[in-house]
DNA sequence: TACTCGATCGGA
DNA sequence: CCGATCGAGTAA
């Protein structure tokens, strides 16, 4: 029995908070062709508002960014060294950029390769997440052991700085049985 | 208009 | 380790 992630979910919690509530979520996708995707969420990260030296709203204010202004429940989606689409959740209040990187799922590991495979790109930037867009996230009730749960920095953000670099703001779970990490 | 570089990935 | 591949951001 799986029931939709609504807005006002997303809404409720902080984004960093949010980031380790997604793990054993549920991604689903409408591909192009019609085909739907569906798979647990293992892996995330936070950004988290123009403070953040890692968010892409650091920077400035931008046609690109002006999306992660909105009120949560929206997707973020940006083509990353011209190959890669890179797909978050926005969350947070209006006029609070923050948003969150889904990384992988369970059976996908990298968020290119994930997008690629659900079949996502830009055209859901700006979109809700909800069923009715093709996108969106289901609670199927399953609760992750929350022994199993790891928060490690963020990848691939070295720009942003020493401070905000070392964040342990990216998620992940390994599966019981896999040693100590 | 001319640069630079990136929240990555796969192949050498 | 390196190249792919292209758009955003910045400087001019």
């Amino acid at each position: 029995m799986s029931s939709v992630i609504e807005a006002k979910v997303i809404r409720s919690k902080n984004t960093v908070a949010l980031a380790r509530w997604l793990l054993g979520k549920k991604l689903v996708a409408v591909d192009p062709a019609g085909v739907r995707h569906s798979s647990r969420i293992c892996e995330t990260e936070a950004y988290h508002g123009e403070e953040d030296l890692a968010c892409h709203a650091s920077r400035a204010r931008t046609a690109r960014t002006e999306v992660m202004y909105a009120e949560g429940g929206v997707w973020y989606v940006y083509l990353c060294y011209g190959i890669h689409e890179m797909l978050n959740l926005v969350t947070g209040p209006r006029e609070q950029p923050s948003a969150i990187l889904i990384r992988g799922v369970e059976g996908i590991s990298g968020p290119g390769r994930l997008t690629r495979s659900f079949g996502i790109d830009r055209r859901f930037n700006g979109l809700p997440a909800t069923p009715g867009t093709g996108l969106w996230l289901e609670d199927d009730g399953f609760r992750l052991p929350s022994g199993l749960v790891r928060a490690t920095p963020r990848i691939g953000v070295d720009y942003a700085g020493p401070v905000w670099a070392a964040k342990p703001w990216r998620f992940h779970y390994r599966p019981a049985g896999i040693g100590a990490r």
